[in-house]
DNA sequence: CTCTAAACGAGACGGTACGTCCAGTCTTCGG
DNA sequence: CCGAAGACTGGACGTACCGTCTCGTTTAGAG
């Protein structure tokens, strides 16, 4: 009694399983263009799917997940190492194709999973289960190439020492403007450094 | 004599000024201490004060200052900046009481303030204004004075250099658990080489 | 984060308590009488009273005594009697106006409100509350001021011959088409001849 | 091989036809006995019945004609008259066994019906096409056999005169409890009374 | 016995209304 | 005027059902 009524004039055939799913996909990235994540609500996806809301939760515990599956099936998977041949061109190489994936909706999708992130520790877990840091990982697989043809010797690297170039990356993603920001600088004045700068020269610790 | 319903049978003063102010700030931080960020609405935050919403929004435009306000109302002014004699122990000492002070609710706040800069591009504008990196504004004044007494070129170090470390904490405040994070390793692997490291030795750049 | 925005570009100045409280009781009816109790929900009331369904909830906790609250604010308190100083055209006289009042938005959602009654036993309960039989009650009144005149004698009637007339005739206005349904006959075959009739004159039982 | 994912591994034999009918029923009046008419769903009696919504809809094309069909398909069909050589006893022993068969699940489901008659005008048109009031059709065809016996003039009865007493007990079904009513007072106060009353005896409305 | 069409079971789908929570604004008192 | 209290408009939330649909399986009946 008094329930909802639910007539059915929309355009047959239903769509389903994984058809539904990319509808759904495109309408998050949409909704994010044109409104960014602080507006992404379920109910305007849906509208925008062309879908009931039921449809989402069916799927998606929260908006968060929806939101990291929608963006990270736009990203390309196992990335293509490139291979100049040097160490250095490899990394400006890499880091130059990460940053510009970064821009638009998707960038803007990220940047808000992780504000999540920051505000619900529930949400925290979730979002670093999926996120890996690209820049990172691919940054050792570079590494470990190089040392295997001789140009460095990546067993005395630090974790610490790897983690830097990404880390100023993420930082100004986050929390600046994508644009101005030279990554051939930080590879020549940070990255490459910290790869060749002898280990333990420094080793004060001791002392 | 009959008395109206709604009065107000309050015994004390009323509070005005800096007086309600600093007993809304409070209600914040008793707020952020437990329920977290995620939870602290205005709602609740004027209740814990025992005032009401009206007082909070004729202060603050939006929660995102009035959390801002809070916490800042509790950090330190101008660092003393510590003065071992030596660059690398003042920058241990001064990131280790950095890292100390962004635990608890504040750290917390901050975390959240970070958070929704992250979704809403217009809050991000008013908390950059705000914060300025504590650690990388510190670092920059540390190794100045460094530099004065001849321990190192300071005219030769790029702001990316500097940004390094204090990148590398950030992240880990943000994305990782403070706790095990081992600030003597940063700066004598990170740090430390970066400052140190004579500029352009590597720079293939123009090869 | 992320709840609802609320700019507020309406006609102030805003309304309150029993201002409101009729705004909303004007936009159940005209819901009843545009749509019928079946189609009628918090959502579209609080769309025609312009305000939101907190406010609805604020007041009553379900739509059954909104309802309620709505229509018995339109209903007259207590019934002038008609004084014809015949016991028989009293009683067509009320019979007639109670009639009269059963049409119409207010008819609908005394149906609505027994339906939802005979539907869930919660609300069986609240409804009885509120509703007495205004015919029974009303007859009953006429009789005793008849008795009085010594037109009847009203010691010897029963509960149950009051209770005939107004048991038709609520049949009638639940289950069929008010329109076609003669007080005059009712009065004149049923009602009259019951009050009249000598008690007891075919007690049977006991033979 | 691959078999596909929603297999169907059920051992018992699908049921068609009558037999699934049945089984719909026996799930409606099981659900009316352990929820209530107000808390039946269409998902919850196709779960209780081991079946798909498909299977209801494909038989009833509203939760009201299911219902009705499942609640009549319980209900005795053409009464078998009592006949006592005595019309006042006929009367009481039908009244009694009709009231008898109100209580319980299929009490219950006539309420709910009724009560949806009342919000929903479209629904009032099925159920009235399916119910007669079983009491008043019994007590016409027991009048009739009355006056065969001379024991009264039908000829002198009006509708309105017989529908006094199942109006009553109607009433009182809907909307009290029907454990308090005494059928035996009815029958000697209201209807022997208005059976045998001689017609017009009161007619002042032509005076 | 094989083949086909229909019915069956399961449940996803597009959709409406629910009742709750919070945002940000406004009103009403009392000091 | 400002403080305290809280009601107001509005919008999104996540849930429950609706009635329809699609999918694979089972069954009956025809050839």
């Amino acid at each position: 009694m008094t329930q909802g009524a639910g007539s059915d004039h929309r355009s047959r055939p239903r769509r389903r399983g994984s058809e539904l799913t990319a509808a759904i996909y495109d309408a998050v990235l949409a909704e994010l263009a044109t409104s960014g994540y602080g507006e992404l609500t379920m109910d305007a996806i849906a509208k925008r799917a062309g879908t009931g809301k039921a449809s989402l939760y069916r799927r998606w515990p929260t908006r968060t997940e929806l939101v990291m599956d929608a963006v990270y099936a736009t990203l390309p998977g196992e990335q293509d190492l490139p291979d100049t041949g040097s160490l250095r061109d490899d990394i400006v190489c890499t880091f130059t194709s990460i940053a510009a994936g970064l821009s638009g909706p998707v960038g803007a999708a990220l940047r808000g999973l992780r504000g999540e992130a920051l505000i619900d520790p529930t949400v925290a877990e979730r979002v670093r289960d999926y996120s890996r840091s690209a820049a990172l990982h691919t940054l050792r697989r570079i590494v470990d190439r190089a040392a295997g043809r001789g140009e460095i010797d990546a067993s005395k690297l630090s974790p610490l020492r790897l983690a830097a170039g990404p880390a100023i990356m993420r930082n100004h993603f986050l929390f600046n403007d994508m644009e101005d920001f030279d990554i051939v600088s930080l590879v020549d004045e940070v990255i490459m450094p910290l790869l060749t700068h002898p280990t333990g020269s420094l080793q004060v610790r001791d002392i």
